[in-house]
DNA sequence: GCCACACAAGAGACCGGTCTCTCTCTCGCA
DNA sequence: TGCGAGAGAGAGACCGGTCTCTTGTGTGGC
């Protein structure tokens, strides 16, 4: 035989056995309830340790009906913003002996739910989730999974009509503040990068604000925290300053040019996402524009190179690992049977001010 | 009341009693096995339909033995090159119907023990680990994981010693063709940031590499190829280029700070991490040096940004996704009963040629 | 010195599925 | 018409723990 067959592993009944004792003693030694006596206590322990047990957690969650596991549902591990988020959920699940299970969702509707099918099927304790199913889908998988009694909390993004608890950045309140730093600076033409995923150009002020979708998004929120700023500073939104329908660095870097290129080009540059950021910095070079001689910038998410680059860039951070944590710790209360009204915390970005923002070159008129 | 008392999910058996049939012929239609008959298949179906059945993946698992889960351990998420690594594992595995627990080890060798035990206790079908255990530590929990029949595939790391399937990168041959791609470039005087974990100054090449401990881990390996390339080119190793005992973008400036203010600064930096990229950049702005033309650069793992800043960053670029997605499939194969012997796979990195190298501002004499 | 009570240990049900074994019914063929 | 094969349904064991209920033992109080 080449390989070592895989023996089976020991079960409770057989550690008895070799103890001379009753399943139910070994298992009360070994799963640390009941009083058994010391001397029958070293008798099992010895016998455990002679045949190397290990405990069947599954079959003590069958019977506890408890799994100490967490579900976490986000678009894309890979992204810098999940991956905070997660490993946030991670260590507050940990400190509580929770293990956490992964499901990417590339932010379709359908693998959401899907993952939250197969994720209350195995019995998770609670699920936390930024959910892609915006304010029109009323998620009926999460209501189901909470009606069978899972907790679901939700984070980065908020769960419409939903009685569960959210963590989200105060998305519209941080990016209005981004924008007006802009605008303090003297910028009027602001282009945004990321808008709606509203596929073709979008006319008018009304059109941009009802692709956006109602205010729970953080898109929209961000959104809306630009046209805030704008409103207040008296400046006219203009539709054609924000890219709608691209959601890649490639396609951002593309709409930026064509904006960059146009009669009237924007002087600055609001990015909201990391890949907005990095699409915005690649059409600045495609262009052959300096920044911030030539374009202001000010991006989201603090991710550490946007500190080193030359300029270094004004962003919005973010406090994602605490994010995390929050709503983690929140899950567990409610898995261990807190019960009040589900309430929705607001955690606060911050705005990082670095060199990035000058001035426009010429002063609008 | 206020909130809705979870209503207990139906199980098997009352969806048979209402369906008036046998519990094992209810678990036939909802299971999926045997051959119940068309009739009682659509009657069993509405009386599920009606109950709001969903069956428990655990209990499930509990009398098959497959959980359809693999264990996922690594040092630690938020790091970019993890990050894609899960998302390949995340990624295969979904393919094939299986979930992924994550556990974050911040490459500590008690953690990654007691992960493994969790998880292995959990039940997981296989186990794929980024070992931070290294040559030294025999990884008794790895074996014994593998003894209980658990297969457990490596990634990133080597697993010494050990009967399992590995996926690793070619570090050794890119590191000494990086380095080689700045020696060819003229520089003679190369720092090496991120060495080993050795605390305190390293004397000589023999304690340097000793340091470094066998050819299994990354960091070894990456050492070695830079020594190889020193070694063609006739070059002496000075033991000062090395920044030991650093595993933080703040250490890796301040150490390079300090190499780069002293009498024979390095005219090049190779940087075997994205962090000590980080700190090399950092480093640099502080000492007011410029690249390419003071100092030339050369980093590991391609992450975007280092396309788009000032200047373009040359670097090693690993195929992360890949790797996890290959390792995600081996160990898939070996759960399935793929009964080969273990193999090591090697996957080529490649160097990205930009524009942060150039010649050394006076050549060496 | 006797009774009551506390507590440890054993026996076995239970969690919710799967799966084997047995029984019955139907159909085909002689 | 009778018999055998095969298929479909039911009963119940089983996975490996937990936990209740019962039994038995020892101890303390009066």
């Amino acid at each position: 035989m080449d390989r070592p067959a895989a023996q089976v592993p020991p079960t409770i009944a057989e550690v008895a056995r070799a103890a001379g004792v009753a399943k139910a003693t070994a298992g009360r030694v070994l799963g640390g309830y009941g009083s058994p006596s010391p001397e029958l206590q070293a008798r099992v322990r010895a016998a455990a340790e002679a045949l190397g047990y290990r405990p069947n957690m599954l079959a003590r969650s069958m019977s506890t009906g408890v799994t100490k596991t967490i579900g976490v549902v986000v678009a894309d591990i890979s992204n810098p913003f999940f991956a905070g988020l997660v490993r946030g959920i991670a260590d507050a699940g940990r400190a509580a002996g929770y293990d956490t299970v992964l499901v990417n969702t590339d932010e379709r509707v359908d693998r959401e739910r899907a993952a939250v099918e197969v994720l209350v099927g195995k019995q998770v304790d609670g699920l936390i989730i930024a959910s892609a199913a915006g304010a029109p889908a009323p998620a009926p998988h999460l209501r189901a999974a909470i009606s069978r009694g899972t907790p679901v909390v939700g984070v980065d993004r908020d769960l419409p009509d939903l009685d569960a608890d959210v963590f989200v950045i105060d998305n519209r309140e941080i990016t209005r503040h981004a924008v007006d730093h802009l605008i303090d600076a003297g910028h009027r033409r602001i282009a945004y990068a990321w808008g709606p995923p509203h596929p073709g150009q979008v006319r008018s002020r009304e059109e941009l604000l009802g692709a956006a979708g109602a205010d729970l998004s953080t898109g929209a929120a961000r959104l809306r925290g630009y046209v805030d700023a704008l409103d207040a500073a008296g400046i006219d939104l203009d539709p054609r300053l924000v890219t709608t329908g691209v959601e890649t660095v490639e396609g951002t870097e593309e709409a930026l040019r064509v904006m960059l290129g146009s009669a009237r080009p924007p002087s600055a540059v609001f990015a909201t996402e990391t890949d907005a950021l990095l699409g915005a910095l690649r059409a600045l070079q495609a262009a052959g524009l300096r920044c911030p001689e030539d374009v202001s910038l000010v991006g989201f998410d603090d991710s550490p190179w946007t500190a080193v680059v030359e300029p270094p860039i004004t962003v919005v951070q973010q406090p994602v690992q605490q994010l995390g944590e929050a709503a983690a710790r929140r899950l567990i209360q409610r898995i261990d049977g807190f019960d009040a009204a589900a309430e929705r915390t607001v955690l606060s970005a911050r705005l990082v001010s670095r060199s990035s923002v000058r001035g426009p070159r010429t002063q609008p008129a």
